[in-house]
DNA sequence: TTAAGACTCGTACGACGTACGATTAGATTG
DNA sequence: CAATCTAATCGTACGTCGTACGAGTCTTAA
């Protein structure tokens, strides 16, 4: 069964960097393909054209290379949403990193920036479900964990605490994609609401559905966590 | 630019209820299509095969028709999905519904249930992100808007209070859903990331991608919500 | 009889992911 | 120098997908 599958081993290290000669820039410039420059036009592809926009022709046109030489660098196509999503979630913290700073502030930097990312990129969202962790998604998992740990939080409710906080970036940010379609659906939603008459009073009467202040939504949420966490040390 | 789709006005409403002649079930007895029937072997065929095995040409095998004829009832496959979604996400509250009982018993066991609804199938989580608001989302909105409005949470903050913990059940149920691969997968992640060494301590010794309790998880951090949310009454 | 829906479905088109193998270029070895 | 090896590219082709189109059938009503 595992017999004629070289899969795995192959390619994925080494570059080129091209010996600088003397014209870097010729006429018939061709860069050699790479895992980054994939990787780059990905994201560029997918910001323009969404999920859907993403072939591996078109991708390849881009880099203009041969829809077939990407798969020297890349099994599948799903490996490429998985470069890109991460691509698009790197953070680097400000240096002041630990001690002196609050740990809150921390932590809402860089939740807030890590949502910031998400719908600078809207295709992100639908991609979150399913694909494993990257490196990048990793580091913010760790420097979450460690500034809750450092806020007193103690270990038996440590990967609760994580998880809670990290499950409402994830599904706030998936609610606001969801809503990001034209106004005139969400009208066009309030609208049909009001058709269905009695059947949700609630969510009519607030407008719900219309709500506009996400970051407010997101923020006011982030808050109740942390109030809840920070209440709790252990 | 609206002139040659009849789309949307089409088909949808009517049933047909085959006269009830003398036998019920001949033997050419070839059941009519119907939302109803597509919608339930859309569940069935996504339940067996995962995304990825719902097709238009597999769903109308399984109804013994022919594809094209799914498209009377259905628009495109993006609509077989969402009706699939919000059709497993149908809920029917306890009947003694308001007054007497605690209003957090009844969030928490609407979101139980949502939660579990979901994780019986695990193509749901998929689904999420890019599917508009059915009508058994929209009551389960409203449930919950109503219960927190009835808790005492001020009419200003009714829509973040309710649209935080929705986003609590979407991270939950999304983040589960990513782990819910083979622990072969999990332990793999684990081992890779102690090779990673120093990279992300915190996240290693809390063996936080090991975590098995879900179920404890999700409650604790809904709990914190809850307690931040009645500790704020308008 | 005729006409009008309601409903079914065979055929066909353009796009997709990617298996396979041929090809080329650079480095390594004799 | 020639021979060999490996990294990398890519053209062709296969099977599958969503669905446009239009021709069919069956039911009902005038």
């Amino acid at each position: 069964m595992a017999a004629a599958k070289p899969t795995g081993t192959q390619g994925k290290r080494s570059r080129r960097t091209r010996k600088a000669g003397p014209s870097v820039d010729d006429k018939s410039s061709e860069m050699p393909l790479s895992l980054e420059r994939i990787v780059a036009a990905s994201v560029e592809l997918l910001d323009a054209q969404g999920v859907g926009g993403l072939t591996m022709r078109r991708l390849a046109d881009h880099l203009e290379a041969g829809a077939m030489s990407l798969y020297w660098h890349v099994d599948n196509k799903e490996e490429v949403f998985g470069l890109a999503l991460d691509a698009v979630l790197e953070y680097r913290a400000p240096q002041h990193v630990g001690e002196t700073e609050s740990w809150r502030d921390d932590v809402v930097h860089m939740l807030e920036d890590w949502r910031a990312s998400m719908l600078r990129h809207p295709w992100s969202a639908l991609l979150l479900p399913r694909l494993a962790l990257g490196p990048n998604m990793l580091n913010r998992l760790e420097l979450l964990s460690r500034a809750l740990s450092r806020a007193g939080v103690a270990d038996a409710d440590l990967n609760a605490a994580t998880w809670s906080v990290w499950n409402h970036v994830m599904g706030a940010t998936i609610t606001r994609g969801n809503f990001d379609r034209s106004d005139d659906d969400r009208n066009a939603a309030q609208i049909r609401l009001a058709e269905f008459g009695e059947r949700y009073p609630t969510i009519e009467r607030s407008r719900l559905l219309l709500e506009d202040d996400w970051d407010g939504v997101f923020r006011k949420g982030l808050d109740l966590l942390l109030d809840g966490l920070s209440s709790r040390k252990g």
